[in-house]
DNA sequence: CTGTTAGCGCATTCAG
DNA sequence: CTGAATGCGCTAACAG
């Protein structure tokens, strides 16, 4: 711990700790040149550097906000997390990120530790899980701002993908490529995730509006670790999906091992084209189609709501703002 | 931010805010099961959090440390930190990371940044560009871990990679399929960063072991952006090299983009080891063979050393610990 | 077993 | 233009 304080500057600057403390923060307008070069000395020699945490004492603020994300394996995640860092060190905030690793106790436990922090705002990819926690914040008024997932009977800003549409953009463009039997295979939908139930309506959707029929056989919803067998019984059928869409991420993962282990060419015998990008887009054999988000707009624009409410008090609350997909094709497809 | 505060807990619970603190660190040893059970109803109806700023503030310590990594993009960081998390967790700490994105000013202004919030101690990923600072923090006996690379002249634990071994580790098994002209690619070394100098040492030390010749046109540490340039360069030889070691994982995704753009094939025109593992390396076709570093051992020492200082002082420091790598034999070779 | 007292380091009136 | 006084919310002796 930093040992000198405001009053040892004091000291040797011969003046009082107010005016240490108004030159600390830039408000020298009635102070002489003079008093203002030995401060400046005092502080050079001394080696002295404020203490936030006093600071933030006195002032009921802390300039740093929270980040909960559900999991911090998606791509998505890390993306949205540094725009909303570059976004926050801009206006001056700093930010403290934790993963929930999709556990709503885990959530709590770092919602109450950071709010035990005094921070002045939270970002979550709720999990969901932690409805009362959720709806108390919302009434003390507290800065909140959730991405990715929308929790139901909650007020609170809300900024994620247009999930439907991403999933529209896939199918479309399957169908145009001249697929028609297409499948499509996401992580867990237990508990009601938004993006994954979206993705998933999506899909149904636009396969009805071809004209196409839903069948049960071809998509699902199961954890990462059930997706082997899984892709193995949609694939021992007799007339298994000739395209496949990944509802994220981490499931394209497991389709690419799925496709290896059983020897299916891409795209002439499995097409594929993921909602997500991964870091091997460009360089996987082939390049692999993908439906991008676009993160770092999101992350901004989490940040931007989250100050607004932090600097001007909560208001208009509960505002769902969607983004835009964009499909990027390459090979897979 | 949180209004109710132990004063208040304390008036309706008709005790003395000393009380509820000791209540509130579990040191009830001499309090009576009724002020326990009156102070435990006044908390749950007034919904009390402790305000742990105050308390940092009297306590003189935040039960946060800080990490600064140069550049997340590595795999190898995103290990390492949820590794040096889950102890620090376990411990009782909370941990701020921070990327310097390899920019020696940027690293500077977090290292200032966290002390100012009082962290306890710093485990830092070094760019190397700020001796005077990390001096000044040897001298001031604050708790300090350097990850990854060494800094010369400065009394710092440390702990990191044996990379000439992973280089030899590489090298020698290269050398066992059959390769001889072999070629290591790698970030630039302008630096003098620790594990791409040592890399490519261990890489020539381990050809003279050989008797190989070390070709200078065989071997380079660019920027990534002029990488492509460099492969192009090398693989316009009339002789390149039949193998190639990627210095870390972002060098392996430019020369798999090259080898892609190139039409080589590998292992038959091009055999590749990277250090460091990637995401993809199991599912790449061909699945490829790297070098991994024991990422979770290396943030768990960091975190023991460091929370170690800050526990007891420092003592012992400027030792270095070197981790093993270890050789994941796939296809690409 | 519980209350009193005295700061932690800083920002902020309000005088002078 | 500068200084004295006050308190943010909490902990830690030390009394009682």
């Amino acid at each position: 711990m930093k040992r000198v304080t405001m009053a040892e500057v004091a000291a040797m600057a011969n003046v009082s700790k107010s005016t240490v403390s108004q030159y600390i923060n830039n408000r020298f307008e009635y102070m002489s040149e003079e008093t203002k070069l030995r401060i400046e000395n005092a502080i050079e020699t001394l080696q002295y550097r404020p203490n936030y945490v006093a600071k933030s004492l006195k002032q009921k603020q802390t300039s740093t906000i929270g980040v909960i994300v559900a999991n911090i394996l998606h791509t998505f995640s890390t993306q949205v997390i540094r725009s909303i860092e570059d976004f926050c060190r801009e206006s001056g905030f700093h930010v403290i990120v934790c993963n929930a690793d999709d556990n709503p106790e885990a959530e709590k436990n770092y919602i109450d530790m950071l709010r035990a922090k005094q921070v002045d705002g939270l970002i979550v990819f709720p999990t969901g899980g932690n409805m009362e926690l959720y709806e108390s914040m919302v009434e003390e008024k507290y800065p909140l701002v959730f991405v990715d997932r929308i929790v139901k009977d909650v007020r609170v800003d809300t900024v994620l993908l247009d999930n439907e549409r991403a999933s529209e953009l896939a199918v479309d463009h399957l169908i145009s490529k001249g697929y028609r039997r297409i499948g499509m295979i996401t992580t867990s939908l237990h508990r009601n995730i938004t993006p994954r139930m979206e993705r998933i309506n999506g899909f149904k959707k636009s396969l009805n509006k071809h004209s196409l029929p839903v069948r049960e056989s071809d998509y699902a919803g199961v954890e990462i670790s059930d997706m082997k067998q899984t892709l193995q019984r949609m694939f021992a059928q007799s007339d298994p999906p000739e395209a496949l869409i990944a509802g994220n991420d981490l499931t394209m993962m497991e389709i690419l091992k799925f496709a290896k282990a059983a020897n299916l060419a891409i795209p002439d015998q499995l097409a594929l084209v993921g909602i997500d990008d991964v870091s091997f887009s460009e360089i996987y054999d082939p390049p692999l189609t993908t439906v991008r988000q676009p993160a770092f707009e999101i992350g901004k624009r989490a940040g931007e709501l989250l100050l607004r409410q932090v600097k001007e008090g909560r208001q208009d609350e509960g505002r769902v703002y969607r983004f835009t997909p964009e499909l990027i094709i390459r090979s897979s497809t």
